[in-house]
DNA sequence: GTCTATACCCTGATAGAC
DNA sequence: GTCTATCAGGGTATAGAC
């Protein structure tokens, strides 16, 4: 139909098409088996494809985590905006969205967990990634954090340094004891619990 | 000398040396590559052993696997008991002795936190291990838990189950960002503010 | 853009001598 | 108890046809 008028259109959108399904299968078993655990071959025939097609759109193993990595901090970033996780003005209930979403989307949560202690080490394809996402997240919170101890939002007695780093810690510490028992471990209250923890004491 | 008067004792003794030296090697190469990345033949020429010579005392990967972390029980539980890390009284500060003891052995925080969440997966052959020693860590210390909150170290408008999750957690979850950042992250700092927060309100 | 065929390396594990 | 030799299998990546 189209096919004589715009035939490199389609061929472009096929490409899409089959790059999206890939990041897809490869986020699957990036996330069940980590980086070194998940096999191109699985990913491949996931996405309908032999181990070559797949390698002509992604050269090799390790372009495609940095692909994974980096589509998800886009989507991520939409989200964030989108949903206000980043709000100036209560600090703590957006924090605690951002949890509620976490428990809805456990292989996600799992991709990141898995992946994050993977890469601790230096040689990891994955180490600078995380290394700066920590890094950067943290620097971004507590900027937040201290708007919201000016407010009086949250208690003012520890550094607001301190208060990121707990932030991630509960949130990555809470995240691997759901997923290994996550009809025992409710994510959300205890996180929850710990905002609480995070307001001024009343006087 | 001895050899002609103790010959059997003297094997004996070899033999656990041997394994000391195995389990030893096996620890660092499960600690910075995990169990994947972690190979047979490195560990073996680290035991100054081939491969072969290692397999004749352990007769594959996984019994490896599982007799390395066997073994960090075994010590972990003679070290709590010597350092009091399970008193009754005072437990928030035999929590933060424990995290300040973490901070002078990196390798071996290293060793846990990659394999914990690498075991995530429920075919690793360290998951029954996690699983289970996340869930009775959280039974033993919601004991302590509640004799704290009645002794009024602890504050009590929040659950026990939810505060032994947040222990955890929080241990967990600074170790990763300690492991990438040692110099930024001051795990043991930033847990000592983290316990200020568990302390009963002054009113 | 996707395939078949294959190169090439590495890995855990076994057989059997010493 | 440790070795040499070797196997069977699986892993990523490449060459080249269609």
């Amino acid at each position: 139909m189209t096919d004589a008028q715009t035939p490199r259109r389609t061929q472009a959108e096929r490409t899409r098409a089959s790059k999206a399904k890939i990041i897809q299968a490869a986020t699957q078993f990036f996330a069940q088996q980590g980086y070194r655990g998940a096999k191109m071959s699985d990913i491949a025939r996931t996405a309908n494809l032999t181990e070559p097609g797949l390698l002509h759109h992604f050269p090799s193993k390790n372009h495609l985590l940095m692909e994974v990595l980096a589509e998800r901090d886009r989507i991520d970033g939409e989200l964030i905006d989108f949903k206000g996780y980043s709000e100036k003005n209560d600090f703590l209930s957006s924090q605690q969205k951002l949890v509620e979403h976490n428990s809805t989307v456990p292989g996600l949560v799992q991709l990141f967990t898995t992946l994050a202690a993977e890469s601790i080490q230096k040689e990891h394809p994955g180490h600078n990634f995380f290394r700066e996402r920590y890094h950067k997240g943290r620097a971004d919170e507590i900027e937040m954090l201290r708007h919201a101890q000016e407010s009086g939002e949250i208690r003012s007695d520890i550094p607001a340094e301190d208060l990121a780093a707990m932030l991630y810690a509960m949130m990555d510490g809470l995240q691997i004891q759901w997923l290994y028992e996550p009809e025992t471990i409710d994510m959300v209250k205890v996180f929850s619990n710990f905002t609480k923890l995070l307001k001024p004491e009343k006087d």
